[in-house]
DNA sequence: TATGAATGAGCCTTCATTCAT
DNA sequence: AATGAATGAAGGCTCATTCAT
């Protein structure tokens, strides 16, 4: 066998790719992205068939790396506060943690370069944990408005606290977490 | 330079930009913005002097209507959950009336093309209606929060109840606005 | 009005797209026969939408005018061999004055880049010459084989003589088109 | 270095380039040719050098057995006609059976890929079925017009007969391949 | 020797901007 | 001022060839 496809290279790939996309959109050129991940113009191509494909592979990447952390074992005799509390918790501090990640979700949201299909591969994988969060809201919440809570507004206010977070100094960010999840706990309270 | 002669055609350039950028982001090329506008190539030039200074006008014009339409003249005696409750009525209903100025809003917003400049500008312009807001919320909130609540919070939870009631039927526009000004009145409680 | 798109820069593009194809084949690089026509490399794209577009368009060119070539009116009372004599000569005469637009047809007719619709117009073009040729034939030649010795063998002989021309010093020009005139009108009788 | 060990691989590249060369020309990819073939992409360089090389060797290879086919062993007593009949009807036969190789023979033809060493070797190979052919027509063909009937029209006839031949039905072959002889036979008496 | 990933020059095309009309 | 042809610098992608395995 010849030199196998490596690993590392397809994860420098991505790893510039996403650098660059958070300051310049989807923008950046191919040729800026090989530079930083320190390969030839044309080796982005032997590992991602086209930009737009770079483009969803990074997108389902970063969103798999987020759904693989809000899924949590809770501790036996957790109540439903303290359940939707640690994923939120997980959810603020792995927007803290990877804020280049964050801006790039953000620039691949709006972008038309993702398609629906990888889109609902994405929605797909917070199916869980979503359930999870609907679980220990049930009965607080009007379920008529559950849905709109859950699948809309959760997942905006974590979006904008960690917005905040990343621009926020470190001391403040416990703060903040807890005062978004404040406004999420009471505010969905029937 | 004095003002340019067709404000017309102004008007024709800035809407055609927001319709191709809403779509297909600040990728639409000037070439489609002029054919859409109905104008020359060229003549985009001589109303804006690069696609920059296109965006950034554009992006002026949306925020400036928007923040026009959020100055409000509260009926005498109107307690302070009715008066936040007009301007999220306002603001959400705007955003239903403009989808797609919304849309491009949420582009530009991600854009590194928007300056920092114009970013000031902007928010200045709901500097007013900002104030108005923090005095009805005053007493209510814990003040080490207002800032979080307000500046960031109202207006995320705007943006977001804003994309909900877009992809929605009209008849449940109202039930979300009402869902979502519930959520922070209620979650911004002391 | 703007500047009117220059029928002399066109020319000059298939002019210098046929100098390039005829020694290179259609390999021949848009940015080469920019630079050959004088022109900027953007510039072909404004006369024409894709290189498989000015292919096609050189070859319809190319065709056209041998075609125009070959409408003669003969002499009254001539008779039928010197009417075909007529054609073949123009035709030879034509292929050793253009020795590049010859070549170019030579690369064109094996390219897969020329579309069934371009070559379908084409054969259109000689349609009123093939039918005097036809005409001419009538009755010394066997009805089976007329339509080989015209549409198959009449052309390909021709493109033989050309190519045969081309390479050869002026003085045996004539002495050449004689001698395949010659082969083609005793080689048809019946 | 010696012959590469797989001549068997060799063919396969070969077969699979003139497939790939007859519908797509000289610019089919060396990737494809590979794949086609079943080696790898680099393989192909331990056979050929380059890929002008592979270009001129499979040139070599076609007109070799092309010019093999011709080599007739004539039967005793046969006259100038037949035998002149019967190189023209392995001619025609041979590309009826390898539309392929025609198609190839076409594309390099025209091609500046092919050096003129190669086709000097070329010639030489139908050299001695080109003096049988000579020495059968002497004697009824002006000498002054031998050198072109022989050398330009016999082969190029031939061509343009296999053409025909190639995109008709089986049961016409026959017919189109006396119609040509006997113009070709016809036509070049003095 | 065979493999196929890696390379980077080069290709066609797009596009913001300029400028002749 | 308005037009749209002209420009040439990128951009995404392909491909012959090299080279580590």
């Amino acid at each position: 066998m010849a030199r196998p496809l490596s690993e590392a290279k397809r994860d420098a790939i991505l790893t510039a790719a996403a650098k660059l996309i958070a300051t310049s959109g989807t923008g950046a050129s191919t040729a800026s992205i090989a530079k930083v991940a320190g390969v030839a113009e044309g080796t982005i191509f032997t590992y991602f068939a086209t930009k737009d494909n770079l483009l969803n592979e990074l997108f389902l990447e970063i969103e798999t790396d987020l759904a693989q952390t809000m899924k949590i074992v809770f501790p036996t005799n957790s109540d439903p506060r303290e359940r939707v509390w640690l994923i939120w918790d997980k959810l603020i501090d792995w927007g803290a943690a990877n804020p280049t990640w964050c801006k790039v979700l953000r620039q691949l949201k709006v972008s038309d370069r993702i398609t629906t299909e990888t889109r609902r591969i994405c929605n797909a994988l917070f199916h869980e944990s979503r359930d999870l969060v609907e679980r220990s809201m049930a009965g607080r919440v009007d379920p008529e408005r559950m849905t709109f809570y859950i699948d809309t507004v959760l997942i905006g206010l974590a979006d904008i606290t960690i917005d905040a977070v990343v621009i926020s100094p470190k001391e403040q960010h416990e703060q903040l977490k807890r005062a978004s999840f404040d406004l999420y706990w009471k505010g969905t309270a029937a």
